[in-house]
RNA sequence: GCGAAGGUGGCGGAAUUGGCAGACGCACCAGACUUAGGAUCUGGCGCCGCGAGGCGUGGGGGUUCAAGUCCCCCCCUUCGCACCA
């Protein structure tokens, strides 16, 4: 041995090994039809700068299972990307004056420094960028073969308006109401926008779940209930406007119901105001209709009435988040129209409610204050009737209070209902839609949560919509032949609008109908669509013809799919929508793109603060903080190594910048190397659970390499024992399930070979903490926790060991 | 507000079908070795109490011979809520 090998140096050891691989292409995954595939992929990451704690567990988790996997005989792929387009771009754009493509592209080379040098066995000849033009054209395509089949349409949606800036805003830039940059009061506004059918995809997406037993229990259940199939009926309530006031109608915006996609020049004097209902069984209980602020009668209402008109403009202020207008104070306005019941013929009046959203089923809903929470708050706080036509025997209706079982569907007998008095939920609901049916006014319908996806964004660093507005002809698809439509990358933009809509060289082109002078659509596309197909053009990533070729077939669906837990619905439902669209288009042919989903755990650290002489929360660093125990062992303060004086333990929370409490990978790796990094993420904690950052861990893991370095010859006798994951091999006549002990057997077979082998070292840490991954993947049934060795003596309880 | 997942010692976490709560590990305490090894070994370690004993699985109620586990109500934490990624 050399006497480099003696001592643990891991910066060379690791420098070296990384070399090695480099040379012999270690990680280039070939498609083989002879061996069995396995296809690991991890989340890609934002280029945000530099990577977090998050990203090193994710891609170490992956990491270690492809490793496991290449052990095993399987032709593993394990791919490498960016998603590269989107708002922090633009934001450091502004604050630096830099354009987004260059902050992009210099984010990148530095992080992908960084993954190199962790030592991923990645095959880093698929790497792709969402914002080059040969990823992002396809996109385009597709969008395109989308909108020939009416899967692609344009109709208005709600966004945020800056009207100091004259921007729309994200969400996140929303706060308290007000623009982020401005502080100027936010305004909801209709604009025409792009839609994809995903709600033509629901019944599908809602019944492949079950064909999904490898994603996480939690994961399915959110989804269904995100897709929110309910059973329902839809009808309408009959009016008359007023006669005066006919002349000077405003334009309301177009409906958007499912069967109300007209777009209304001027409000007919008679019509019919449609509603949904889950319950149409307390439909005789119904005493007013509420409707959105933008609904078209409630326009047509503002018109003639300036305080109404007042109180719209209240509601199309603050933002358009759900969460907040479902915490925000209900209020209303009566619009002084009277609707017709359709089945009583009682005159029933429409309010304009603040909490019923335009962009949710018909932009107007039917009450019933007394079977509904919301209703009920409603009507008594503004003095309306309210009819009980539900009973619930052995309760006692009242006004006083709500009630839980005033929505009771199970028990419920209909009372005060006319000819429905004693029907139950089901044969209510089944009579009523009947009638409705018959008076041509309503009828059951499935009803979806599911909206339709908006995926035009008024911003610069995204794809842009291969959309060319020309004068006679309207909106007209870019040809095929012209694709990509190529994003400028040396804008910088100056938060007042979307920068291209400045730029004569990229806005200015022929109509591809007519020839005439046209302009280029500005708007881009959701970055939600760039990371819907990214994994399957990972197959095929240096085709310049097509999306996707037949490698694609070889390759997906993705095998294990890892990443947080936080993109349980919107990425994941848009993946699958996507894969859908894709294989009907005759593309692909798998179903799902996921096989098997994990959602890592968060990586957690101490919090300490104090608080200021003004009041404020100061953080403090854990590396500038002081800890003191008493007997116990308890934290029993702990003091600023600055100043000597006392700061408070907040306990341990998500590693975040305001908080102070990030450990940066970087300085980890060089002091400690990239095997204790992801030694200590794997051994720490499980993977799919919370990870609390624990420096003496951390030393702990260092120590630990450092001595399996050093013993040389001795280790496999010395360490192996320590190995063990949880000690599962430890227990007499445990049965450990066929893959565990294999796996078991792989380890201690390699340990005893692993002398001095660098590469079997990388190999061996990797493979033991592969062992703990597989105990959460496999959930091995009557594995029990191993007792110590003193302990064994008190394992005479029945029901402790198998 | 709605949907989902959680809450067990100082800490991470065990407890399989309702059957001795706290396995295993970390930290801590005492001792041994005896003197550089942040090693190893032995013992202790939920809380209160000198003790007998009492109390303990977020809180409150219930079912049961028996509840961390089942039922009802409430509280707290995390994730998502469609333009952050």
């Amino acid at each position: 041995p050399s006497p480099m090998q003696e001592k643990y140096h891991p910066a060379e050891i690791e420098r070296l090994a990384q070399q090695l691989w480099e040379s012999r292409a270690s990680f280039r995954a070939v498609e083989d039809p002879s061996r069995p595939k396995y296809y690991c992929l991890s989340m890609f990451p934002y280029p945000s700068g530099k990577l977090h704690m998050g990203h090193v567990r994710n891609y170490t988790i992956g990491d270690v299972l492809t490793r496991y996997h290449r052990m095993r005989g399987y032709n593993v792929l394990q791919p490498m990307g960016w998603d590269a387009f989107g708002l922090p771009a633009e934001n450091a754009a502004m604050a630096n004056g830099v354009p987004p493509a260059q902050w992009t592209y210099d984010n990148i080379a530095y992080m992908k420094k960084q993954l190199r040098s962790l030592g991923f066995a990645i095959d880093w000849e698929r790497e792709l960028a969402t914002c080059r033009p040969e990823y992002y054209k396809w996109n385009q395509w597709l969008f395109l073969r989308m909108l020939e089949r009416g899967l692609a349409y344009k109709r208005t949606g709600t966004v945020n308006w800056d009207p100091a800036d004259q921007t729309v805003l994200a969400n996140e830039q929303v706060i308290d109401g007000r623009g982020w940059r401005t502080g100027a009061l936010v305004e909801k506004r209709e604009i025409p926008m792009y839609y994809l059918a995903i709600t033509r995809y629901a019944e599908e997406l809602l019944a492949d779940l079950d064909q999904l037993p490898g994603w996480p229990e939690r994961v399915r259940t959110m989804q269904a209930n995100w897709i929110g199939k309910s059973y329902g009926v839809r009808f309408a309530f009959p009016y008359e406007l007023p006669a005066e006031g006919g002349a000077n109608l405003p334009s309301p915006p177009a409906g958007e119901g499912p069967g109300e996609r007209r777009r209304a020049e001027e409000l007919p004097r008679s019509g019919l105001l449609w509603v949904f209902t889950t319950r149409a069984d307390t439909i005789m209980g119904v005493t007013f209709c509420a409707v959105a602020a933008e609904h078209p009668l409630a326009t047509w209402a503002a018109a003639h009435d300036p305080a109404l008109a007042a109180f719209v403009d209240e509601c199309k202020r603050g933002s358009v988040m759900e969460a907040d207008i479902a915490t925000m104070e209900k209020k209303g306005m009566p619009t002084g129209i009277f609707v017709t019941h359709p089945l009583t013929g009682d005159k029933v009046e429409v309010w304009v409610g603040n909490y019923v959203l335009m962009g949710y089923g018909e932009g107007a809903v039917m009450a019933v204050p007394a079977h509904d929470e919301r209703d009920f708050h409603f009507a008594r706080q503004y003095g309306l009737p309210i009819r009980q036509v539900i009973h619930v025997p052995g309760q006692e209706f009242s006004l006083d209070a709500w009630q839980e079982w005033y929505a009771d569907k199970e028990n419920g007998v209909c009372v005060n209902s006319g000819r429905y008095d004693g029907l139950r939920y089901v044969e209510a609901v089944e009579a009523i839609a009947a009638d409705l049916k018959a008076r041509d006014l309503g009828d059951a319908q499935v009803q979806w949560r599911l909206r339709d996806w908006g995926v035009s964004r008024q911003r610069y660093w995204g794809c842009p919509i291969p959309i060319v507005h020309c004068e006679a002809c309207g909106d007209v698809p870019v040809p095929d032949e012209q694709l990509p439509v190529v994003l400028p990358e040396d804008l910088v933009p100056d938060g007042t609008g979307n920068p291209l809509a400045k730029r004569e060289a990229f806005l200015a082109c022929a109509c591809p109908k007519c020839g005439a002078p046209a302009r280029r659509e500005t708007d881009t596309m959701d970055t939600f669509v760039d990371s819907s197909w990214y994994y399957a053009r990972y197959c095929s990533p240096d085709n310049p013809d097509a999306m996707v070729d037949l490698r694609v077939e070889y390759w997906m669906p993705v095998d294990q799919y890892i990443g947080g837990i936080e993109h349980a619905i919107l990425h994941l439902l848009y993946s699958r929508f996507w894969s859908k669209v894709m294989r009907d288009l005759g593309l692909v042919s798998y179903d799902e793109p996921f096989t098997r989903l994990l959602t890592q755990g968060m990586v957690l650290n101490h919090i300490f603060s104090r608080r200021t002489e003004k009041g404020a929360l100061r953080y403090f660093a854990p590396d500038e903080v002081e800890l003191r125990y008493d007997g116990a062992g308890r934290v029993a303060g702990a003091s600023s190594r600055a100043d000597g004086a006392p700061v408070d333990y907040q306990g341990v929370g998500t590693m975040s910048k305001s908080k102070r409490n990030g450990v940066d990978p970087q300085r980890l790796i060089e002091e400690y190397g990239a095997d204790t990094a992801r030694f200590f993420m794997m051994f720490a904690s499980p993977p799919e659970q919370t990870l609390e950052w624990s420096d003496s861990g951390v030393d702990g893991s260092y120590r630990f390499l450092k001595r399996v370095w050093s013993y040389g010859a001795q280790f496999g006798r010395d360490i192996r024992p320590r190995l063990d994951p949880a000690g599962a091999a430890g227990t007499p006549g445990a049965a450990l399930p066929a893959e565990l002990a294999a796996a078991r057997r792989d380890i201690h077979a390699n340990l005893r070979q692993a002398n001095y082998d660098m590469q079997r070292l990388q190999f061996n840490t990797v493979a033991s903490a592969a062992m703990k991954i597989l105990n959460t993947l496999e959930r091995a049934p009557g594995v029990p926790a191993a007792p110590a060795k003193s302990s064994l003596g008190r394992m005479s309880r029945p029901n402790c060991a198998p």
